[in-house]
Order: C-alpha cells, then sequence, then structure tokens
RNA sequence: CGGGGCGUAGCGCAGCUUGGUAGCGCGUCUGGUUUGGGACCAGAAAGUCGCAGGUUCGAAUCCUGUCGCCCCGACCA
C-alpha cells in the first residue's frame, strides 16, 4: 500500500472528546471516527486489525469445534416474549417498528435465537453436542456509552453458544472454551489475567473473565500473590480468619447521646472509637422492600454480592423517606438493635465483640453492642467488598489488585434458556430432556481498544505484530531524491514478494511527518532509506518498541525483517 | 436517568460578563524556498456561531425551548 493513496487522516491534536489513550490514539492516528454516541466507523487500518483479531479467533473457535454462523441481527419481539426478556432486557434493547406495528429488537445477543434454532433442528442426542458462533455486530442502547471503542452501542463481538446432553457435556465445553481463550490472547500478544467472575444478568452458575491488564481499566482485579486465585472485586470472596475472632468478654449495653455524630469518623473523633469497632448500617430498596446491610465500619459494601444473596432484581440504596418510615430514624442513626426490617449482617460483624453502631433513634448510639445477646440477624453472609491485602480465599497468601478490561467472558448458562425456550432433545431411552447450555463472549472491538491501550508510548500506537494493521512500513526520507525513491520501490515489492504486509510512504512530505506518522499508526518496523546509509548500500530497520536503529545491508533487508517478524510472533 | 460540563472553519480554541465588521493556531489549496523527528515565506479557500423561537433598530453574545456531545454513577463484550 502507497502512504499516498492510504486513507489515514492522522490529526496532530487531541480531539477534545477523547478522555481515554486508547480513544485519543485510534482518533489521532486515522483508525476511527465517531458516527454518534458509542457508534463508530472502522478506517481502513482499524478494519485490518480487527479482521486480524477476527481471523485469531476464528481460528481458535474452529480448532475447539466451535461452527461458524451468522444470525439476524433484527429480531423479532416474539422470541423475545417468550424467553420473557422482552421485558426484563429493558432500556438497554434498542427496538423497533416494522410498517405492520410490528415489534423488533436489534441484536443485543443472541441466545433466542441460536436456542430457538436448535430446538427446531437438534432432536436427538445423537445432535449434540453442538457448538455455534458468530462474529458480528451487537447492539445495546446503554445507559453511557464511553471511552470511544470500550463500550459502544453498536460493537464487534464473536459469540458462541454451547448445546449439551447433560452437565458432565456442558463442563467439556466450557473448558474447551476456557483454553481455546487463553489461547486467543496469547496469540493476540496482550497481557490478561483471568478471573473468577459473577455471572449477572445472564444467569448461570460459573463464570470467567478474560481481562486484558490496563491502568484506566474498568474493572479491578484481586488476586493472590501466591497462589493462582484471581477474581473481579465485584466477586472476590471474603473470608474470616477462626484465629481472630477474640475472646472478650460482653459489656453491657450502653446508650449514649450524640447530638451531632452522624458518620462513622463523627463517632471515631468524639469518642475515640476506632471504625473497626463500630458498625455501619446501610439501608437498600430489594425489589421495594426495605433490608439492613450491615458492616464494620471501615469497610464497603459490595452491592453485588448483596444483590445476589437477596435473589433480587434491583436493588438501589433507600431514600431518607423510606428509611424514616421503615426505621424510626434517619442515616446516621440506624444500626442493628432493634432494626425493624431485616438484616443482612456481614461475615466478618460476626466475629466483633462490643461494638458501637447507631441505636434507630435520632442523636443516640449504642456501645458494647453484641451479635444474639442484643440482635438477631435475617442471614449472616459476605457482603462486604474485598481490599488488597485481605486474605486468599484459597491459600494463606493475601491479595493485591490490578486494574483491568474485560474483553472476554463465559458462562454456564445451564438450563436457563433451554427452559424458557423450550429446547429439549430425546435421549437413548426416549427421554425428553433439556439441553443444557454454555455461553461465551469476545468483544473484538474491544479487544482492538484493549490492545492499544496497553501498547503505546509518547508518540502513539506500538502495535503487538499479530494484529497490527502492516508489519512494515518503508520510508524514504526524501520522496524526491530517485536513488532513495528506487531503493525502498525495491524493498517494498521484495517484502510484499515474501508475503510481509507493507507500506511506503511515497508522500512528499519533511522526513519527520512520515516518522511522526508511522510511530502514531504503530506500525511495528520501520525501514528508513536515507541518502547517508545509502552510500554505503545500507539502510535503517526500527523496531517501534525500541530505540536502536540497526544498519542492514540492503540486500539482507529481508532476511532481517523476516527473522524480526518470526521471532517476535 | 441523576450530577457536572461543552456545542463558534476539518482539529484545538478565543470572542459571550458589558449586544454593533466572526477571530487565532494547526490542518487544507496555490506558488516559491526547503528536505533525517510534525519547515519557512507569500497568497487563498473554508463557519446560516448545534437547531427553533423570543427580546432588540441590531444577537455568537441576553431569554425560553429543543437537539447533540463529553465526564462521574448504576449496566456490560
Amino acid at each position: 500500500m502507497k502512504a499516498s493513496e492510504l486513507f489515514f487522516p492522522t490529526l496532530r491534536e487531541v480531539p477534545s472528546e477523547a478522555e481515554v489513550v486508547s480513544h485519543q490514539l485510534l482518533l489521532r492516528a486515522g483508525f476511527i471516527r465517531k458516527t454518534t454516541a458509542g457508534v463508530y466507523t472502522y478506517l481502513p487500518l482499524a478494519y485490518r486489525v480487527i479482521k486480524k483479531i477476527m481471523n485469531i479467533v476464528r481460528e481458535e473457535m474452529d480448532r475447539a469445534g466451535g461452527q461458524e454462523v451468522l444470525m439476524p441481527i433484527i429480531q423479532p419481539a416474539e422470541l423475545w416474549k417468550k424467553s420473557g426478556r422482552w421485558d426484563v432486557y429493558g432500556e438497554e434493547m434498542f427496538r423497533l417498528q416494522d410498517r405492520h406495528n410490528r415489534d423488533f429488537a436489534l441484536g443485543p445477543t443472541h441466545e433466542e435465537i441460536i436456542t430457538t434454532l436448535v430446538n427446531a433442528d437438534a432432536h436427538s442426542y445423537r445432535d449434540l453436542p453442538l457448538l455455534i458462533y458468530q462474529i458480528q455486530n451487537k447492539y445495546r442502547d446503554e445507559i453511557r456509552p464511553r471511552f470511544g471503542l470500550m463500550r459502544g452501542r453498536e460493537f464487534i463481538m464473536k459469540d458462541l453458544y454451547s448445546f449439551d446432553l447433560d452437565d458432565a457435556g456442558l463442563d467439556i465445553s466450557y473448558h474447551k472454551m476456557y483454553e481455546a481463550y487463553n489461547r486467543i490472547y496469547e496469540r493476540l500478544h496482550l497481557q490478561y489475567r483471568v478471573v473468577e467472575a459473577d455471572s449477572g444478568a445472564i444467569g448461570g452458575n460459573e463464570s470467567h473473565e478474560f481481562m486484558v491488564l490496563a491502568e484506566n481499566g474498568e474493572a479491578e482485579i484481586v488476586y493472590c500473590d501466591t497462589c493462582d486465585y484471581a477474581a473481579n472485586v465485584e466477586k472476590a470472596v471474603c473470608t474470616i480468619d477462626e484465629q481472630e475472632a477474640g475472646d472478650e468478654a460482653m459489656l453491657a449495653i450502653e446508650k449514649i447521646h450524640t447530638p451531632a455524630q452522624k458518620t462513622i469518623q463523627d463517632i471515631v473523633d468524639a469518642f475515640g472509637i476506632p471504625s473497626q469497632r463500630q458498625v455501619k448500617t446501610l439501608m437498600y430498596l430489594a425489589d421495594g422492600v426495605l433490608v439492613a446491610a450491615v458492616l464494620r465500619g471501615d469497610r464497603e459494601l459490595n452491592e453485588i454480592k448483596l444483590k445476589n444473596a437477596l435473589g433480587c432484581n434491583q436493588l438501589f440504596m433507600a431514600d431518607q423517606e423510606s428509611v424514616m418510615t421503615g426505621c424510626g430514624a434517619g442515616f446516621g442513626s440506624l444500626g442493628p438493635v432493634g432494626m425493624k426490617v431485616k438484616i443482612y449482617l456481614d461475615l466478618e460483624v460476626s466475629q466483633m465483640k462490643n461494638f458501637a453502631c447507631g441505636a434507630n433513634e435520632d442523636h443516640y448510639h449504642y456501645l458494647n453492642v453484641n451479635l444474639g445477646r442484643d440482635f438477631v440477624p435475617e442471614k449472616i453472609i459476605d457482603i462486604r467488598a474485598a481490599v488488597v491485602g485481605d486474605n486468599c480465599p484459597l491459600c494463606p497468601g493475601h491479595l493485591q489488585s490490578v486494574r483491568g478490561i474485560e474483553v472476554g467472558h463465559i458462562f454456564k448458562l445451564g438450563i436457563k434458556y433451554s427452559q424458557a425456550l423450550d429446547a429439549k432433545y430425546i435421549d437413548q431411552n426416549g427421554q425428553e430432556k433439556l439441553m443444557v447450555m454454555g455461553c461465551y463472549g469476545i468483544g473484538v472491538s474491544r479487544t482492538m481498544a484493549a490492545a492499544v491501550e496497553q501498547n503505546n508510548d509518547e508518540n502513539g500506537i506500538i502495535w503487538p505484530l499479530p494484529i497490527a494493521p502492516f508489519q512494515v512500513i518503508v520510508v524514504p526520507v526524501n520522496a524526491k531524491k530517485e536513488d532513495q525513491m528506487n531503493t525502498a520501490r525495491g524493498l517494498y515489492e521484495e517484502l510484499i514478494d515474501n508475503g510481509i504486509e507493507a507500506i511506503i510512504d511515497d508522500r512528499d512530505e519533511r522526513a519527520g511527518v512520515k516518522f511522526k506518522d508511522a510511530d502514531l499508526i504503530g506500525i511495528p518496523l520501520r525501514i528508513t532509506v536515507g541518502p547517508k546509509a545509502l552510500e554505503q548500500n545500507q539502510v535503517e530497520v526500527k523496531k517501534r518498541w525500541e530505540k536502536d536503529i540497526e544498519l542492514v545491508a540492503v540486500e539482507n533487508v529481508i532476511s532481517v525483517v523476516q527473522t524480526i517478524l518470526g521471532g517476535r510472533d
């Protein structure tokens, strides 16, 4: 490709709409342009990267026994009504009507379509297992699209669905995908981590996320400094150490006047009671029902854990009014003693003795409160957010934390959708049974953004070799000098003949401009044809990820390039 | 949807408080001089100031409404 003909409109300045580095660089380097919020056009360079990612994904899916199909984006409402998700999916689904006012959705995911399809055409145990996948655009009317490609409303996703005879079969399919995903991220040359995940609204009981490590990642990952344990903080299990439980004797409960003390810190300041000796009470509305979540004073609640424990659909922090009517006291004076609504007590609090908390009466607190004697919770469960330094749930190690971008997520769905959509098969004994399903997603366009997020410097993108839009850029320092252009052209053609994807920067620009652009768009190797070296029949070979320049005789360039490309791949 | 902010030339911004000729830098086009890390000189094109109402002799500027965009929160590949 000639740079003079390539459509890659680079920008010198950072568009003001871009906040994160991947968004800024993809815009500046002429890879993407926004059409509307969360919807982007992929320009030629970007689409080359996308296609490379797709191909790696496709190869690994095929290798794992997946079969590629292409399902419709436009999906009839009736399918979604059948699964019960037409109402549940809510605002996030793009909906439209045809000329007869029939309802449709733009597919945010394809469980409905694929399950219906498999149910219609796979009837026997002999037809299973099936691993069906596709790579196509998904539509989700996100509450807030952001960070460019990171969270779009239209994005490219690979989604695979597995159909098995039973749980044992699902375990095998799940394991295949787990392995395939690992191979994919290895092959993409991304630093990543597999973590245990919450399965969220999609349902199911086992789930892993594949996280590309990046400082600005939206997700927090905790991992053990000793063993292999790693989890999304949303999921990370908090344990208590039986040894730590004090054998302190219970003291008599005492009510104190706290006219101006509302927060945990106020009590620390006024009475010198450390936050670890206090308890905080958070009020939530779970599907409209008021509940109390009780945690140690210095801890944060993990809402997802609470939501899962309650088994509710919607969980919001309660408003002042609901709290006043439900508890008879306002925020800042709440506590488990005499609490009129159900108490969900964090595991850790069950070990605390003689703690301080609100008295459910404005301007009063209790001291020396004890579980059992002074109050009885509905449940004692793990609902606190894990933090760095916590005990590992699996070994004697401690938890560390990093941030990551979720680029892949695999779920065991079980029979949730086969039940709703009636996906059954006849087994060896002539019995009807429900298929057991799994689903497995990779955000392809997000993976491209994550790759940039992880691989860049002050000059621009540094594409990992397997997904670089081109592998080599040949830069004649002065396009008007015939000897330089001739050598550059010769090398360029030789590269192409050897199956190496190359650009020749034949533009009549100053060398600085070409170098800046080459760095910005992140081509891994640059071959510079300049006057001085050319006198010795040499050119420069520069790796985008290193500072040093290597002088190479023109006749050796191809083999040097091949060695570098081969070595890093 | 709640909170914060922004819409002025392709990109980055000023002008708005105090109404009166629409400006700057970069980019683009033409000519020339240059040519190893975003050159210089000269010239040029390009904006119904997001849109719609209103106030006014006169609105980018004041008022009302509306649309769009960005950031923080809940959601997710």
